[in-house]
DNA sequence: CTCGCATAGTCTTGTATAAGACACAAGACG
DNA sequence: CGTCTTGTGTCTTATACAAGACTATGCGAG
């Protein structure tokens, strides 16, 4: 006699919450039932559930409040900085960035992109530029590319201003799109013409170079991200435990 | 009326055991005691022990095995590598290094070097200095530092042949240190004369410079390692969750 | 008799349940 | 402005059974 699904009864748990979460019938920032209440929904006892929850709040995708409830995660820009901007000042303090969108535009991926973003090479992906600007000056300049399967309408009429960074989030929220995890190849580089003229600095100025592509919930890669970093100021601080 | 220590049980037991393992009570790849043994030796249900057990299993301090036992983790150069070490190749593959050394030395701690390790300027330090080798070209070039308190002897006649890093993770588990986490910093510098010749690379190559700072079970800074990484052929990957 | 091997026994950690005491938060009420 | 009540998550205990890993036993083949 073999069971149906190996896995254990709380990983089960964990997979069917988590759908409920990704597919919006809970939506960011709302509370979940009550723990009892859960449980007998669910039919599990409360200690199989909250291991189940334990495990949801360390993805980050919840966060449990004793004495009030448990709500699923609401992604601000301030939380998504906190969780994945490691970029610190030379005293190893985290730095406010402001954002400057310097282009805006959609085509078929390139075969680079396609492959970093799983998907068929020319399946159309939007691509934003922009330059962050931490104390005035400017110090990363990077190239988002994004699948326009989960973001349609992002081409449109897009403010040039700071607001993209909000127009993003609200996307990810509205589509159910949640992110978890990014990961992250980095190397040096040296600035090219054109890296100079956005940082300001000397052509050949070393550059810290981060590729990163990041995953939502569902596991899918919802984004690529190049960065370079002008480190004369700053550094990328990564903690390995 | 409040207790005397306000900490969760099952915090305070993870304290007593890690108290155990640093102190060498239980060496390194020791079985512990069977759960229901160490839950009635300490006075707590099966239920808190194994709380505990799992937070120091999270922290890599312990290993479990259904049916064997628990055991202390042994810190073997690759268990080390597996966790701490993240270059990778172009092709995203973890890159086996041989190392060479090239110079061991004992002294003052400098300014910065006592910062960052938390010691009077002035403590003795040994220092390190070698290369590592991805197949067959010298790719970093790194200088440890050490607090000599609690690495004795290491100054004395040292093979500059590669055995210095089982030395070292001989040190480690000799003396009750037991590597947890990392810090590090990451930025851009162009290669000096001196990265140049170490490295076979032209002056002002893009390294990839890497700060890190560990730390063991006790809390204790252990070490200080300065890398520098020629990421033409290479990548630091790092993932973020 | 000895070797090989299946298997039962027993020790280990892992999973799941239940129940009660406790701590925190928020609103109702005096 | 306190105090009470209610609803929430948190901690701790206890019990039972499942599953992995090793050991010993014993039986049969040779």
């Amino acid at each position: 006699m073999r069971r149906p699904d190996a896995r254990p009864l709380y990983v089960q748990v964990e997979a069917i919450l988590n759908d409920r979460i990704v597919s919006g019938d809970w939506k960011s920032g709302q509370a979940l039932p009550a723990e009892p209440e859960l449980a007998a929904e669910l039919g599990v006892s409360a200690g199989t559930l909250r291991r189940a929850l334990a495990r949801l709040e360390q993805r980050h995708l919840i966060e449990r409040r004793q004495g009030r409830g448990t709500y699923v995660t609401q992604q601000t820009s301030e939380q998504a900085l906190g969780q994945f901007f490691r970029v610190r000042n030379l005293a190893g303090r985290p730095v406010e960035p402001d954002t400057f969108i310097t282009g805006v535009s959609t085509g078929p991926a390139s075969e680079e992109e396609a492959a970093r973003l799983r998907l068929r090479q020319g399946e159309a992906v939007h691509r934003i530029d922009r330059s962050r600007i931490f104390e005035g000056e400017p110090r990363i300049a990077e190239r988002i590319t994004l699948p326009a399967a989960l973001f349609p309408g992002l081409s449109l009429p897009l403010a040039p201003a700071q607001l993209a960074s909000e127009i993003y989030v609200h996307y990810r929220n509205a589509h159910g799109i949640i992110v978890v995890k990014s990961e992250e190849n980095l190397s040096a580089t040296a600035a090219t013409e054109a890296d100079a003229a956005v940082l300001n600095c000397p052509v050949g100025t070393p550059l810290l170079l981060i590729e990163r592509v990041t995953f939502d919930a569902a596991g899918r890669v919802v984004e690529l991200r190049v960065s370079r970093l002008d480190t004369r100021a700053h550094r990328y601080a990564v903690e390995i435990a």
